[in-house]
RNA sequence: CGGGGAGUAGCGCAGCCUGGUAGCGCAUCUGCUUUGGGAGCAGAGGGUCGUAGGUUCGAAUCCUAUCUCCCCGACCA
């Protein structure tokens, strides 16, 4: 027998012990964010929030073919703007920071407090979100049919003042983007809707390599003032749900708040049907979730701020200027190279240090392709590569390949769409094989999410999409077992059962799990 | 916001019960020796003990308030 030579992980906890620690120690080992001692506001990190510049880039491309333009509208909202849109402002009302005065004052104590006599005639609230002042401006904006469709996005950062706050899950301030749209009519406002849908299902799936479902929500999971929303859903590897992008459709409701109406071809004022549509660094806390392990973060390689790190293994000694030279050479030939329709990202870390020390640190920054190059591989024109998606050998050891440096440029723009693609497929044949479709009743829905069972995924089931009351009391019985509604998944089977719910026929199929 | 836990060096922690002027491991710095792969030895630097009050001759330690984080709930585009 021969023994089992056991991994050296790079974390000291792993998913398996603690996912919600090791979620935690992915953000701080790879340097995504940090606390920043004001509640529920993290500071990102440059290898974090060089994450957010790739998601940025790439989304931004795919909101401006689409013919959307970025404006931007303001952080402070006057208070009135929430109040005419009732239910709006009762979906906001309990998680809105609001500014009250302009100046500060001595206090008693030798402190600061705010000046009694600077408050605010009106006070201003700290954008949730901008349905509100962006209507307004559509409002201006818009007078004829010929102006619409109005399509409008801004790159922002919103305030909710949540309760429970988790790093880029749920944080009190976070980075977006919200697309926020006007049309003629519903056919046209629905379609807008369900095009942003599509963007963010290609996107999490094609970029961040994040398979979802997407679907409307039911009822009692609209945004507020919504009439339908929309979302795309992952799959965390504790077989959590991730709400990672919304798309609302909102009928009349905020055209009529604020005033936005055209005069139709016929000379009628008529009220525009609006959209809105968004997607946060929340998206990051999905990424690691979906392609984190127990040695760190695995960035996709299209949002990976650096996809290839090149680690001279420097010594101190004569040697290290011809190594460098080489290193530099071999940087250059790859930045030349493409993938994904851009110039590679590589990055050759000259800083002091061992290399094996850095290798790590990059290991646990989820860098796609690390090359270490010693003066022998210098000489021989070698490189060796370390996959970080294959990163263990059998030995139990860092798994290096060596290869020639005209071989490896050769092939490496093959070699990230490879990661970009296995990353994806591990992520949805675990997402796949986490899904049941056999459950028929409540008893089996308990069971399948009994308390001793690790990481259960979802359920796809029947019912028959009660509304009201009944649907409320469905929420209630989802919720003594700690569940929610996801969406109803685009492309399901048809109903062809009973609702376990409320025995009556069923309608749909609907996607029930524990979320974030 | 309710219940529980925690804030002491960059990170992880001990010390607190029983008050006496701050310690360990890793990391960092310096030197030497090593090194085709997550090095060894020796030495060194680094802390208003979350913050603000109080008790006391004396507070990391006791008391009060407050801030922040973690876990479980409630809430959650």
């Amino acid at each position: 027998m021969t023994k089992q030579p056991t991994i050296k992980h790079a974390l000291n906890v792993t998913r398996d012990e603690d996912f919600a620690q090791w979620y935690q120690s992915v953000i701080a080992e790879a340097e995504l964010a940090e606390e920043s001692g004001v509640r529920g506001c993290m500071v990102i990190k440059p290898w974090g929030y060089g994450i957010w510049e790739r998601i940025q880039k790439l989304m931004d491309e795919r909101i401006k073919e689409a013919g959307v333009e970025n404006c931007y509208f303001p952080l402070f909202i006057p208070l009135s703007y929430f109040a005419k849109e009732a239910d709006h402002v009762e979906g906001f009302a309990k998680e809105m920071a609001v500014v009250t005065h302009h100046r500060l004052i001595a206090d008693p104590k030798g402190g600061l407090m705010p000046d009694p006599e600077a408050k605010l005639e009106e006070p201003l609230v700290v954008r949730p979100t901008s349905e509100t002042v962006i209507g307004a401006a559509m409002a201006r904006w818009i007078q004829s049919w010929r102006d619409l469709p109005l399509l409008t996005n801004q790159w922002a950062n919103v305030v909710r003042w949540e309760m429970r706050t988790r790093m880029f899950l749920r944080t009190s301030e976070f980075l977006w983007q919200e697309g926020h749209t006007a049309h003629a009519d519903e056919a046209d406002a629905m379609a807008e809707t369900l095009r942003a849908l599509e963007m963010y299902r290609s996107f999490s799936e094609d970029v961040l390599a994040m398979p979802v479902i997407t679907g409307p929500k039911p009822e009692n999971e609209r945004f507020p003032g919504a009439v339908a929303t929309y979302s795309i859903e992952a799959m965390m590897q504790d077989g959590k749900a991730l709400q990672a992008g919304t798309s609302h459709y909102l009928g009349t409701g905020f055209a009529e708040a604020a005033g936005i109406r055209y005069q139709d071809k016929e000379g009628q004022q008529t009220l525009c049907h609006t959209t809105s549509w968004g997607v946060s660094t929340r998206m990051i806390g999905g990424v690691i979730m979906t392609h984190g392990d127990d040695d760190g973060l695995r960035t996709p390689p299209q949002v990976a701020p650096q996809q290839i790190v090149i680690l001279p293994m420097l010594r101190d000694n004569d040697g290290d200027e011809a190594l460098l030279a080489y290193c530099e050479a071999l940087r250059a030939d790859l930045a030349k190279q493409s993938a994904f329709g851009e110039r590679v990202r590589v990055l050759l870390d000259k800083r002091p240090g061992k290399a094996t020390q850095k290798r790590w640190a990059w290991v646990k920054k989820g860098v796609p392709l690390i090359l270490e190059i010693g003066g022998r591989d210098a000489e021989g024109g070698q490189v060796s590569v370390l996959r970080r998606d294959k990163l263990w050998n059998d030995a139990a050891k860092a798994n290096f390949v060596a290869m020639s440096q005209g071989e490896f440029v050769a092939a490496a723009s093959a070699e990230l769409e490879d990661i970009e693609r296995a990353l994806f497929e591990e992520a949805r044949t675990r997402r796949d094989a986490q899904i049941v479709r056999d459950v028929t009743d409540l008893d089996g829905l308990a069971a399948y999410f009994a308390e001793d069972r690790k990481f259960p995924g979802w359920v796809e089931m029947q019912w028959s999409r009660p509304t009201g009351d009944a649907l409320d009391k469905v929420v209630e019985q989802l919720k003594a077992l700690k569940l929610t509604i996801r969406n109803t998944p685009t492309g399901a089977a048809p109903a062809d059962g009973t609702c376990p719910f409320t025995g009556d026929p069923a309608v749909e199929r609907i996607l029930v799990a524990r979320s974030y």
